[in-house]
DNA sequence: TGAACGATTTCCT
DNA sequence: GGAAATCGTTCAA
C-alpha cells in the first residue's frame, strides 16, 4: 500500500519502525531498482543534537523543514550520498534515515552501480550503499515520494520483530536508542561506534 | 578567509 | 584494527 499523507505527518520515532519492510522503488532513465528497507534511524530536528537540523534551518537542511513525504538527500564525507524520508508536521525538521535494505528488483542495475564484484547481500547494506544502489544523488533532494521518481510502498503488515539500539556514527546524541532494524535480518549494516 | 569535521566506505596491514 | 579518500557545511577569527 502506498502510505496516505498522514502516515508521514507523525514524529520520526513513530514513522521509523513503520518503514521497516517498506519497499522503495527508484525509476530512473537507467532503469528500475527496488529495495526492501531493513534498517532505519530517526532524527528529531530541533531537540536532537545528532540531527543536521539541530542548529536551525540552513541551505543544506531546508528540505527537512519542508512538507513530510519528501526525500532529504545529503552529501557526506566528500563522496557519499545518503537519503532520508522527511516526516512530522511541516516546519518540524524530523526525518528518518534509510540505513540498509535488500535489493528485490533490478539487481543487475544495482550491481552495475555498486560494482560487479559486490555481493548481493552488500548491495544496499549501509546508508550510502543503499542510496548508490538506487541511483539516488543530490538531484533527487526534495523529491516527492507521492509523485516523483522515488516511490514507497508499505508492507501489508508491519515487521514481525523490531530491534532498537544506538544510532551509528554520531559524536553527539549517540546514546539515544533511535535506530531500528528487522530482528535477525541479514541485510543490516554493521554497527560501528562513533569515532572520536 | 581559513580550519575542522562529518548520519561512510573501502582497502591495507 | 587502522587509515585514506574527498569536499561541502559549519564555526571561529
Amino acid at each position: 500500500m502506498t502510505p496516505a499523507p498522514a502516515f508521514f505527518t507523525r514524529p520520526a520515532l513513530e514513522v521509523a519502525p513503520d518503514l521497516l519492510g517498506a519497499v522503495l522503488t527508484s525509476t530512473l532513465p537507467a532503469g528500475r531498482v527496488a529495495v526492501r528497507v531493513s534498517e532505519v534511524e530517526a532524527y528529531d530536528g530541533a531537540n536532537d543534537p545528532g540531527s543536521h537540523a539541530f542548529r536551525g534551518r540552513s541551505t543544506r537542511n531546508a528540505v527537512m523543514f519542508g512538507p513530510p513525504g519528501h526525500v532529504y538527500v545529503y552529501f557526506s564525507y566528500g563522496m557519499h550520498w545518503c537519503m532520508n524520508v522527511v516526516c512530522g508536521a511541516e516546519g518540524t525538521a524530523a526525518a528518518v534515515l534509510l540505513r540498509a535494505g535488500e535489493v528485490i528488483d533490478g539487481v543487475d542495475l544495482a550491481q552495475q552501480r555498486r560494482g560487479q564484484c559486490v555481493a548481493e547481500r552488500d548491495l544496499a547494506r549501509g546508508p550510502a550503499r543503499l542510496a548508490q544502489a538506487l541511483g539516488v544523488t543530490g538531484v533527487l533532494n526534495g523529491a516527492d515520494l507521492a509523485t516523483g521518481r522515488l516511490r514507497l510502498r508499505l508492507p501489508a503488515t508491519s515487521a514481525d520483530h523490531v530491534s532498537t539500539g544506538p544510532r551509528v556514527g554520531l559524536s553527539r546524541g549517540a546514546e539515544l536508542p533511535w535506530r531500528f532494524w528487522v530482528s535477525g535480518s541479514g541485510f543490516v549494516s554493521a554497527y560501528r561506534a562513533a569515532a572520536r
